[in-house]
RNA sequence: GCACUCAUAGUGAAAUGGAUAUCACAACGGUCUUCGGAACCGUUAGUUCAGGUUCGAAUCCUGAUGAGUGCACCA
């Protein structure tokens, strides 16, 4: 039995207990895993239930040991009454610790629908959205692992007022005719220039009230909808096209496949729709100084009232989610639509889901808003060229140094193209481990020179154990026996036995850095098991053997849990 | 002004209301005739403050202090 139906069988016995001895129907019972030192599962239940039944918890949890032990489940080696009331159980260990199939969730079976890496097209790849990649690609994997049935999809912003100001920017130099025949990367580097400078440019006209420069940026606005031929549609196109094909390929590098991409320029369509359509006396949106805005209920003091379209009959960031959030159900019908952002969107996505759910509960219910924290730097190392974001091309690249200067002679066998692309997951391995090690939501202060120490806990150390243990089954191969098997309580085995829940909490929470907190508790038994121990003994076969069981056992809870995280496995390093 | 987050060793993090608060980095001291030293072992050090709830609080409540973010036509 693996220790997610060891769970569920103890709990079924438990309540069991209480109904016979005291005729009282349990609801939720507190099985969790302690630390090693007191067991393999324990349970607070009695100090929990004895103020209701009158009884002191020493007394109850020796009334329930008694009566667990009577039952002699051959599962439970023993059990012990600790601390003020705990009692805790150690196993009988499992010949084959490994999860069976599918670890149970609420997932299981269900249609999931994951938003995540959706830039503005016209700005450049920055560490923000690198952030906000891994934490999206965790939740895709996790839903995976669950079962789910999940389709991923990303929502590039590639109509806005901003946009305009870029265009205009480009046509203003004449950069459409100019740049036509240079290379896409000179192009994407252009774009990302002419946003900036734009949005300097139009803070400038704002400043000195330039109305005619204004309107003019605003037909431009206007001239992106496409519904008239004109240069400015041409130059947007031009530049959208050259854009998206950059962020397939920047999205690909990172691992991810997207089934799909709903554009804002679609969303924008469908959210003015609805939004009219909602709209009136009576109705959830109101005609407000020649806008349409939502006014929350009084009770939601957490939220404020915000323009879904504007007064140039536009639909802003928040009507254009409504269409989103329409499309996706149109399209997909999900269960769980789960939105990774950035958590200063946090009060945008609680006023529109609200305004949202009024429409459709539907909409409201099965929306899941996972936000991810920002990266603030320290390291001067960084040029700033979005106004102190540094690109994710510069992030990766100074982690990449760091791992060419690390590996030295360690990888001459190598071909330059095996090389590079191990050093390259080496170096992903480093940036994902340190924002996935953080509880999704926080911030992260980022110091590439003290964050990324390759010692100790960091995915470097996780990739530096796969390449160990691969190199240790590869050696003593031929020396594996099927029929030995270790006892399965030293600390190391006790540990992989735990997996299946932790990855059942890591899922259903969506709690990456319980998992990144496992690993290192697994690897680091592991490396201590290794420094102690002579694996490969040709003298003593029967331990070798029975320890290479151990080396497979934990490189196939490694490799799983790093795939989750984004992580590829490496052999050798 | 209103609202939302957050506050854990020198640093970065972990901890469904549970047991002696976990891990790493840094500092200091050790391990190597060894299967991969990007390794292993040890020492020092911590829950912002004041109350409250509870058998039990880093965690829940109230207040103070400090930091971040959002508040009508940008996304």
């Amino acid at each position: 039995m693996n220790i997610l139906e060891i769970k569920s069988e103890l709990t079924k016995k438990i309540k069991e207990f209480f109904k016979s001895e005291f005729n009282f129907e349990l609801k939720n019972i507190n099985i969790e895993l302690p630390e090693l030192q007191f067991g393999d599962l324990t349970t607070n239940i009695c100090l929990q239930e004895s103020k209701n039944l009158n009884i002191s918890p020493q007394e109850l949890a020796l009334k329930l040991k008694t009566y667990l032990e009577n039952k002699k489940l051959d599962f439970v080696k023993s059990i012990e009454i600790k601390g003020p009331g705990f009692l805790n159980f150690s196993l009988t260990p499992d010949p084959s610790p490994r999860e069976r199939g599918v670890v149970p969730t609420k997932y299981f079976g269900k249609k999931v629908l994951v938003e995540h890496s959706s830039p503005n097209l016209f700005k450049p790849f920055n560490i923000g959205h690198l952030m906000n990649n891994f934490t999206g690609e965790f939740i895709v994997r996790a839903m995976k692992e669950a079962g789910a049935e999940v389709t991923t999809i990303s929502y590039p912003s590639d109509i806005s007022l901003g946009i305009a100001k870029a265009v205009y920017e480009i046509k203003k130099h004449d950069g459409y005719k100019k740049n036509i025949t240079k290379t896409d990367e000179e192009n994407i580097k252009y774009f990302g220039e002419s946003y900036i400078q734009g949005v300097k440019e139009y803070k400038n006209y704002e400043e000195n009230k330039d109305e005619d420069k204004i309107n003019e940026i605003k037909e431009v606005a206007n001239n992106l909808y496409g519904t008239v031929i004109s240069e400015d549609l041409d130059i947007y196109n031009w530049a959208k096209n050259i854009n998206v094909k950059y962020l397939f390929s920047n999205l690909e590098k990172l691992g991810s496949h997207f089934d799909g991409f709903i554009f804002e320029s679609e969303s924008a369509i469908e959210g003015k729709k609805i939004v009219l359509e909602n709209t009136g006396e009576d109705k959830i949106f109101q005609k407000s100084e020649g806008a349409i805005i939502y006014i929350p209920d009084e009770s939601r003091k957490d939220i404020n009232t915000a323009v879904f379209i504007n007064s140039e009959n536009n639909p802003t960031y928040l009507g254009k989610d409504i269409g989103l959030l329409s499309l996706k159900f149109k399209m997909y019908n999900p269960d769980f639509s789960f939105v990774a952002a950035d958590n200063e969107q946090t009060p945008h996505f609680r006023t529109f889901i609200d305004a949202a759910g009024k429409i459709q509960k539907k909409w409201e219910e099965n929306s899941f808003f996972i936000p991810h924290g920002r990266m603030t730097f320290k390291g001067k190392k960084m040029s700033s060229r979005l106004g102190g974001v540094p690109t994710a091309y510069e992030v990766i690249n100074i982690v990449l140094e760091e791992v060419v200067e690390k590996s030295g002679e360690k990888m001459e066998s190598m071909s330059e193209v095996e090389k590079g692309n191990l050093q390259r997951e080496i170096a992903m391995s480093a940036l994902r481990i340190a924002i996935l090690r953080s509880k999704p939501g926080v911030n992260i202060d980022f110091d590439p020179e003290k964050s990324l120490s390759f010692l100790g806990d960091s995915g470097p150390y996780l990739c530096y154990t796969s390449a160990r243990l691969h190199s240790l089954l590869e050696k003593g191969q031929s020396l594996i026996s099927p029929f030995s098997r270790g006892e399965g309580d030293s600390q190391l085995e006790r540990k992989i036995f735990q997996f299946p829940l932790i990855l059942q909490t890591v899922i259903e929470e969506i709690a990456p850095q319980k998992l990144v907190t496992y690993l290192f508790g697994l690897t680091g038994l592991f490396n201590n098991f290794y420094a102690n121990n002579k694996i490969i003994d040709e003298n003593n076969l029967e331990e070798t053997s029975r320890n290479l069981e151990l080396v497979k056992n934990t490189l196939h809870v490694l490799k799983k849990a790093l795939h989750i995280l984004g992580i590829v496995a490496p052999e050798k390093m």
